[in-house]
DNA sequence: CCAAGAATTGATATGTTATAACATTCAATT
DNA sequence: AATTGAATGTTATAACATATCAATTCTTGG
Protein backbone atom coordinates (compact mmCIF):
# COMPACT_ATOMS: atom_id res chain seq x y z
CA UNK A 1 0.00 0.00 0.00
CA UNK A 2 1.34 3.46 -1.09
CA UNK A 3 1.88 6.05 2.08
CA UNK A 4 -1.32 8.14 1.68
CA UNK A 5 -0.75 11.95 2.05
CA UNK A 6 1.54 13.06 -0.51
CA UNK A 7 -0.81 12.31 -3.52
CA UNK A 8 -3.85 13.21 -5.08
CA UNK A 9 -7.29 10.79 -3.73
CA UNK A 10 -10.63 11.88 -3.23
CA UNK A 11 -10.08 13.30 -0.03
CA UNK A 12 -13.80 13.92 0.48
CA UNK A 13 -14.66 10.23 0.79
CA UNK A 14 -11.24 10.02 1.96
CA UNK A 15 -13.04 11.73 5.04
CA UNK A 16 -16.14 10.20 4.66
CA UNK A 17 -14.90 6.57 5.12
CA UNK A 18 -12.66 7.29 7.75
CA UNK A 19 -15.39 8.84 9.68
CA UNK A 20 -17.91 5.87 9.06
CA UNK A 21 -15.73 3.48 10.25
CA UNK A 22 -14.51 5.20 13.24
CA UNK A 23 -18.63 5.11 13.99
CA UNK A 24 -18.69 1.94 12.98
CA UNK A 25 -15.63 0.51 15.51
CA UNK A 26 -17.36 3.00 18.22
CA UNK A 27 -20.07 0.83 18.44
CA UNK A 28 -19.00 -2.53 18.07
CA UNK A 29 -16.32 -1.25 20.84
CA UNK A 30 -19.73 0.20 23.44
CA UNK A 31 -17.04 3.51 22.83
CA UNK A 32 -19.08 6.72 23.01
CA UNK A 33 -18.40 8.67 19.77
CA UNK A 34 -19.44 12.12 21.23
CA UNK A 35 -19.45 16.08 19.56
CA UNK A 36 -16.07 16.67 20.77
CA UNK A 37 -14.59 13.26 19.88
CA UNK A 38 -16.04 13.19 16.61
CA UNK A 39 -15.43 16.77 15.63
CA UNK A 40 -11.82 16.45 16.53
CA UNK A 41 -11.64 13.68 14.35
CA UNK A 42 -12.93 15.85 11.64
CA UNK A 43 -10.68 18.54 12.10
CA UNK A 44 -8.04 15.93 11.97
CA UNK A 45 -9.21 14.69 8.73
CA UNK A 46 -9.29 18.10 7.42
CA UNK A 47 -5.93 17.88 5.71
CA UNK A 48 -2.78 14.96 6.11
CA UNK A 49 -1.23 17.60 8.11
CA UNK A 50 -0.34 17.49 12.19
CA UNK A 51 -1.97 19.51 14.14
CA UNK A 52 -1.10 20.74 17.81
CA UNK A 53 -3.35 20.04 20.54
CA UNK A 54 -3.81 23.63 21.05
CA UNK A 55 -4.61 23.88 17.23
CA UNK A 56 -7.29 21.77 18.02
CA UNK A 57 -8.68 23.48 20.50
CA UNK A 58 -8.56 26.79 19.14
CA UNK A 59 -10.97 25.46 16.22
CA UNK A 60 -13.16 23.66 19.00
CA UNK A 61 -13.76 26.80 21.46
CA UNK A 62 -14.20 28.96 18.52
CA UNK A 63 -17.34 26.49 17.95
CA UNK A 64 -18.28 26.90 21.26
CA UNK A 65 -17.00 23.23 22.41
CA UNK A 66 -14.56 23.93 25.59
CA UNK A 67 -11.55 26.77 26.02
CA UNK A 68 -9.10 24.74 28.39
CA UNK A 69 -6.59 22.53 27.62
CA UNK A 70 -7.70 19.50 28.70
CA UNK A 71 -10.56 19.48 26.51
CA UNK A 72 -8.45 18.95 23.27
CA UNK A 73 -5.94 16.72 25.31
CA UNK A 74 -8.61 14.41 26.44
CA UNK A 75 -10.33 14.30 22.83
CA UNK A 76 -7.02 13.70 21.53
CA UNK A 77 -6.48 11.09 24.26
CA UNK A 78 -9.20 8.75 23.30
CA UNK A 79 -8.34 9.65 19.67
CA UNK A 80 -5.43 7.76 19.85
CA UNK A 81 -6.26 4.86 22.15
CA UNK A 82 -9.32 4.17 19.87
CA UNK A 83 -6.53 3.91 17.09
CA UNK A 84 -8.55 6.92 15.03
CA UNK A 85 -5.87 9.08 15.15
CA UNK A 86 -1.44 8.65 16.31
CA UNK A 87 0.70 11.91 18.03
CA UNK A 88 4.03 12.45 16.08
CA UNK A 89 6.32 12.61 18.47
CA UNK A 90 8.80 14.18 16.70
CA UNK A 91 6.48 17.22 16.29
CA UNK A 92 4.47 17.35 19.44
CA UNK A 93 1.58 16.94 17.01
CA UNK A 94 -1.48 14.90 15.96
CA UNK A 95 -2.83 13.10 12.75
CA UNK A 96 -5.93 11.56 11.82
CA UNK A 97 -5.22 7.62 11.21
CA UNK A 98 -4.76 6.43 7.65
CA UNK A 99 -5.76 3.39 7.73
CA UNK A 100 -8.44 3.10 10.47
CA UNK A 101 -9.72 -0.29 10.60
CA UNK A 102 -6.58 -2.75 9.46
CA UNK A 103 -3.91 -3.40 11.91
CA UNK A 104 -1.22 -1.96 11.66
CA UNK A 105 2.20 -0.68 13.38
CA UNK A 106 2.19 3.05 12.36
CA UNK A 107 4.75 4.45 10.62
CA UNK A 108 5.53 7.76 9.26
CA UNK A 109 7.07 10.53 6.63
CA UNK A 110 7.08 13.92 8.48
CA UNK A 111 7.46 17.01 6.63
CA UNK A 112 9.41 19.33 8.68
CA UNK A 113 8.80 22.16 6.48
CA UNK A 114 4.98 21.90 5.84
CA UNK A 115 4.04 19.71 8.45
CA UNK A 116 2.49 16.96 6.20
CA UNK A 117 2.63 13.65 7.12
CA UNK A 118 2.29 10.35 5.31
CA UNK A 119 1.13 7.24 7.00
CA UNK A 120 3.22 4.33 5.77
CA UNK A 121 1.57 0.85 6.33
CA UNK A 122 4.13 -1.53 7.50
CA UNK A 123 3.80 -4.83 9.70
CA UNK A 124 3.27 -5.30 13.20
CA UNK A 125 6.12 -7.24 13.49
CA UNK A 126 8.67 -4.88 13.29
CA UNK A 127 12.27 -5.67 11.87
CA UNK A 128 15.47 -4.97 13.68
CA UNK A 129 13.54 -3.15 16.82
CA UNK A 130 11.41 -6.81 16.94
CA UNK A 131 14.50 -8.71 16.37
CA UNK A 132 16.36 -6.46 19.28
CA UNK A 133 13.54 -6.64 21.07
CA UNK A 134 12.81 -10.42 21.24
CA UNK A 135 16.74 -11.03 21.50
CA UNK A 136 16.43 -8.81 25.09
CA UNK A 137 13.38 -10.20 26.37
CA UNK A 138 11.70 -6.43 25.95
CA UNK A 139 8.35 -6.16 26.16
CA UNK A 140 7.23 -3.82 23.72
CA UNK A 141 3.67 -1.29 23.86
CA UNK A 142 4.02 1.25 21.45
CA UNK A 143 5.95 2.00 18.47
CA UNK A 144 6.91 5.41 17.29
CA UNK A 145 8.79 5.32 14.13
CA UNK A 146 9.02 8.55 11.83
CA UNK A 147 11.62 9.78 9.12
CA UNK A 148 11.78 13.67 9.38
CA UNK A 149 12.63 15.57 5.94
CA UNK A 150 11.00 17.34 3.25
CA UNK A 151 8.05 15.83 1.17
CA UNK A 152 7.86 15.74 -2.51
CA UNK A 153 6.33 19.21 -3.03
CA UNK A 154 8.27 20.89 -0.47
CA UNK A 155 11.53 19.57 -2.33
CA UNK A 156 9.98 21.20 -5.83
CA UNK A 157 9.53 24.77 -4.09
CA UNK A 158 12.84 24.80 -2.72
CA UNK A 159 15.21 27.33 -4.46
CA UNK A 160 18.44 25.27 -4.21
CA UNK A 161 16.99 22.18 -4.67
CA UNK B 1 25.68 -6.26 17.96
CA UNK B 2 23.24 -6.76 20.73
CA UNK B 3 22.05 -3.39 22.09
CA UNK B 4 23.26 -1.88 24.99
CA UNK B 5 21.97 -0.82 28.32
CA UNK B 6 19.58 -3.97 29.46
CA UNK B 7 22.71 -6.45 30.36
CA UNK B 8 25.97 -6.12 32.32
CA UNK B 9 28.82 -4.40 31.42
CA UNK B 10 32.16 -2.91 32.39
CA UNK B 11 30.40 0.57 32.75
CA UNK B 12 33.18 2.21 33.78
CA UNK B 13 35.31 1.69 30.33
CA UNK B 14 32.45 2.15 28.70
CA UNK B 15 32.28 5.41 30.15
CA UNK B 16 35.71 6.56 29.56
CA UNK B 17 36.15 5.17 26.53
CA UNK B 18 32.82 7.16 24.89
CA UNK B 19 34.19 10.07 26.65
CA UNK B 20 37.78 9.54 24.98
CA UNK B 21 35.96 9.07 21.27
CA UNK B 22 34.28 11.91 22.08
CA UNK B 23 37.06 14.06 22.78
CA UNK B 24 38.93 12.42 19.41
CA UNK B 25 36.07 13.53 17.31
CA UNK B 26 35.91 17.17 18.80
CA UNK B 27 39.46 17.31 17.70
CA UNK B 28 39.28 15.68 14.82
CA UNK B 29 36.34 18.47 13.55
CA UNK B 30 37.15 21.25 14.93
CA UNK B 31 34.82 21.54 18.13
CA UNK B 32 34.91 22.53 20.97
CA UNK B 33 34.13 19.96 24.03
CA UNK B 34 34.08 22.63 26.72
CA UNK B 35 33.15 22.22 30.63
CA UNK B 36 29.81 22.55 30.25
CA UNK B 37 29.27 20.11 27.28
CA UNK B 38 31.66 17.51 28.52
CA UNK B 39 30.40 17.69 31.88
CA UNK B 40 26.87 17.28 30.46
CA UNK B 41 27.97 14.06 28.31
CA UNK B 42 29.20 12.47 31.44
CA UNK B 43 25.83 13.21 33.41
CA UNK B 44 24.34 11.30 30.84
CA UNK B 45 26.54 8.63 30.67
CA UNK B 46 25.86 7.97 34.22
CA UNK B 47 23.61 5.23 33.73
CA UNK B 48 21.78 3.87 30.22
CA UNK B 49 18.78 6.02 31.01
CA UNK B 50 16.92 9.40 30.12
CA UNK B 51 17.53 12.26 31.33
CA UNK B 52 14.99 15.43 31.03
CA UNK B 53 16.74 18.46 30.06
CA UNK B 54 15.52 19.78 33.75
CA UNK B 55 17.33 17.02 35.26
CA UNK B 56 20.49 17.72 33.52
CA UNK B 57 19.95 21.87 34.43
CA UNK B 58 19.75 20.73 38.08
CA UNK B 59 22.68 18.51 38.08
CA UNK B 60 24.94 21.54 36.15
CA UNK B 61 23.79 24.75 38.52
CA UNK B 62 24.24 22.30 41.69
CA UNK B 63 28.04 22.47 40.55
CA UNK B 64 28.14 25.89 39.39
CA UNK B 65 27.33 26.13 35.46
CA UNK B 66 24.53 28.34 34.74
CA UNK B 67 21.45 28.12 36.07
CA UNK B 68 18.92 28.93 33.61
CA UNK B 69 17.20 26.64 30.90
CA UNK B 70 19.46 27.50 28.00
CA UNK B 71 22.45 26.30 29.45
CA UNK B 72 21.24 22.68 29.81
CA UNK B 73 19.70 23.04 26.33
CA UNK B 74 22.56 24.92 24.44
CA UNK B 75 24.68 21.84 25.23
CA UNK B 76 22.13 18.90 24.61
CA UNK B 77 21.81 20.71 21.23
CA UNK B 78 25.68 20.59 20.90
CA UNK B 79 25.71 16.60 21.77
CA UNK B 80 22.80 15.79 19.38
CA UNK B 81 24.26 17.78 16.89
CA UNK B 82 27.99 16.11 17.26
CA UNK B 83 26.13 12.36 17.56
CA UNK B 84 27.25 12.20 21.12
CA UNK B 85 23.81 12.05 22.24
CA UNK B 86 20.14 11.27 20.92
CA UNK B 87 16.96 12.30 22.25
CA UNK B 88 14.19 10.32 23.39
CA UNK B 89 11.23 11.97 21.45
CA UNK B 90 8.48 9.50 23.18
CA UNK B 91 10.02 10.64 26.83
CA UNK B 92 10.90 14.68 25.69
CA UNK B 93 14.12 13.43 27.20
CA UNK B 94 17.89 12.32 26.32
CA UNK B 95 20.53 9.90 26.79
CA UNK B 96 23.91 9.24 25.42
CA UNK B 97 24.92 7.98 22.22
CA UNK B 98 25.97 4.00 22.78
CA UNK B 99 27.55 3.50 19.78
CA UNK B 100 29.80 6.93 19.64
CA UNK B 101 31.66 7.03 16.22
CA UNK B 102 30.04 3.89 14.31
CA UNK B 103 27.96 5.53 11.61
CA UNK B 104 24.49 4.33 12.58
CA UNK B 105 20.90 4.99 12.46
CA UNK B 106 19.66 4.94 16.39
CA UNK B 107 16.74 2.61 17.00
CA UNK B 108 16.02 2.69 20.86
CA UNK B 109 14.23 0.03 22.95
CA UNK B 110 12.43 2.75 26.01
CA UNK B 111 11.54 1.21 29.32
CA UNK B 112 8.30 3.80 29.69
CA UNK B 113 8.73 2.39 33.70
CA UNK B 114 12.14 3.06 34.62
CA UNK B 115 13.36 5.44 31.69
CA UNK B 116 16.42 2.87 31.19
CA UNK B 117 16.66 3.13 27.26
CA UNK B 118 18.47 0.43 24.92
CA UNK B 119 20.46 1.64 21.97
CA UNK B 120 20.02 -0.89 18.70
CA UNK B 121 22.21 -0.87 16.67
CA UNK B 122 20.54 -0.66 12.95
CA UNK B 123 21.40 -0.14 9.37
CA UNK B 124 21.05 3.51 8.10
CA UNK B 125 18.86 1.82 5.24
CA UNK B 126 15.85 1.61 7.38
CA UNK B 127 14.01 -0.93 5.73
CA UNK B 128 10.07 -0.29 5.14
CA UNK B 129 10.59 3.79 5.46
CA UNK B 130 13.44 4.07 3.20
CA UNK B 131 11.62 2.17 0.68
CA UNK B 132 8.37 4.04 1.75
CA UNK B 133 10.23 7.08 1.75
CA UNK B 134 12.38 6.25 -1.97
CA UNK B 135 9.04 5.62 -3.74
CA UNK B 136 7.20 8.78 -2.51
CA UNK B 137 9.96 11.13 -3.87
CA UNK B 138 10.51 12.33 0.17
CA UNK B 139 13.96 12.95 1.22
CA UNK B 140 14.99 12.16 5.20
CA UNK B 141 16.95 13.60 7.11
CA UNK B 142 16.48 12.57 10.39
CA UNK B 143 14.57 9.07 12.00
CA UNK B 144 12.71 8.51 14.97
CA UNK B 145 12.52 5.41 15.99
CA UNK B 146 11.44 3.73 19.32
CA UNK B 147 9.80 0.86 21.12
CA UNK B 148 7.70 1.91 24.20
CA UNK B 149 7.58 -0.72 26.40
CA UNK B 150 8.80 -2.81 29.53
CA UNK B 151 12.09 -3.59 30.24
CA UNK B 152 13.10 -7.43 31.47
CA UNK B 153 14.00 -6.04 34.52
CA UNK B 154 10.77 -4.29 35.00
CA UNK B 155 8.83 -7.57 33.90
CA UNK B 156 10.39 -9.32 36.67
CA UNK B 157 9.58 -6.73 39.70
CA UNK B 158 6.26 -6.68 38.09
CA UNK B 159 3.88 -8.48 40.16
CA UNK B 160 1.03 -9.60 37.67
CA UNK B 161 3.82 -10.25 34.85
C1' DC C 1 51.40 41.27 23.11
C1' DC C 2 46.97 43.12 22.04
C1' DA C 3 42.92 44.56 19.66
C1' DA C 4 38.99 42.80 16.78
C1' DG C 5 35.85 39.37 15.97
C1' DA C 6 33.61 35.02 16.94
C1' DA C 7 31.90 31.60 19.91
C1' DT C 8 30.29 30.38 24.42
C1' DT C 9 28.12 31.26 28.63
C1' DG C 10 24.76 33.34 31.75
C1' DA C 11 20.31 35.62 33.00
C1' DT C 12 15.68 37.33 32.16
C1' DA C 13 11.66 36.68 30.15
C1' DT C 14 8.42 34.29 27.66
C1' DG C 15 6.38 30.77 24.69
C1' DT C 16 4.66 26.03 24.05
C1' DT C 17 3.01 21.54 25.44
C1' DA C 18 0.63 18.87 28.96
C1' DT C 19 -1.74 17.47 33.30
C1' DA C 20 -3.83 17.67 38.21
C1' DA C 21 -7.85 18.66 40.62
C1' DC C 22 -12.44 19.69 41.11
C1' DA C 23 -17.16 21.21 39.72
C1' DT C 24 -20.85 20.49 36.46
C1' DT C 25 -23.54 18.28 32.96
C1' DC C 26 -25.29 14.40 30.55
C1' DA C 27 -26.92 9.67 29.69
C1' DA C 28 -28.05 5.05 30.96
C1' DT C 29 -30.11 2.18 34.28
C1' DT C 30 -32.87 1.12 38.13
C1' DA D 1 -37.37 10.28 39.65
C1' DA D 2 -33.01 8.70 41.87
C1' DT D 3 -28.52 6.63 41.23
C1' DT D 4 -24.37 6.32 39.21
C1' DG D 5 -20.68 6.60 36.05
C1' DA D 6 -18.76 8.90 32.16
C1' DA D 7 -17.82 13.06 29.73
C1' DT D 8 -17.25 17.98 29.76
C1' DG D 9 -15.69 22.45 31.41
C1' DT D 10 -12.70 25.53 34.29
C1' DT D 11 -8.87 26.99 37.06
C1' DA D 12 -4.45 26.50 38.06
C1' DT D 13 0.02 24.80 37.43
C1' DA D 14 3.65 21.68 35.83
C1' DA D 15 6.98 20.37 32.33
C1' DC D 16 9.45 21.33 28.17
C1' DA D 17 11.67 24.77 25.17
C1' DT D 18 13.39 29.14 22.99
C1' DA D 19 14.17 34.33 21.97
C1' DT D 20 16.97 37.97 23.35
C1' DC D 21 20.59 40.42 25.12
C1' DA D 22 24.66 41.12 28.19
C1' DA D 23 29.02 39.39 29.79
C1' DT D 24 32.83 36.45 29.24
C1' DT D 25 36.21 33.65 26.99
C1' DC D 26 38.65 32.07 23.18
C1' DT D 27 40.97 32.71 18.96
C1' DT D 28 43.74 34.92 15.52
C1' DG D 29 45.72 38.42 12.65
C1' DG D 30 48.31 42.70 13.28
Amino acid sequence: MPPLGFHKHDHADCVRSTLDRAEAHCVAHNLKFTRVRKRTLEILLAEHRALGAYDVLAILAKEGMGAAPPVAYRALDFLTGAGFAHKIEGLNAYIACAHLGEDHAPAFLVCTRCKSVAEANTATGKGRLGEAAAAAGFRIERTVVEAMGICPACIEDTPCA
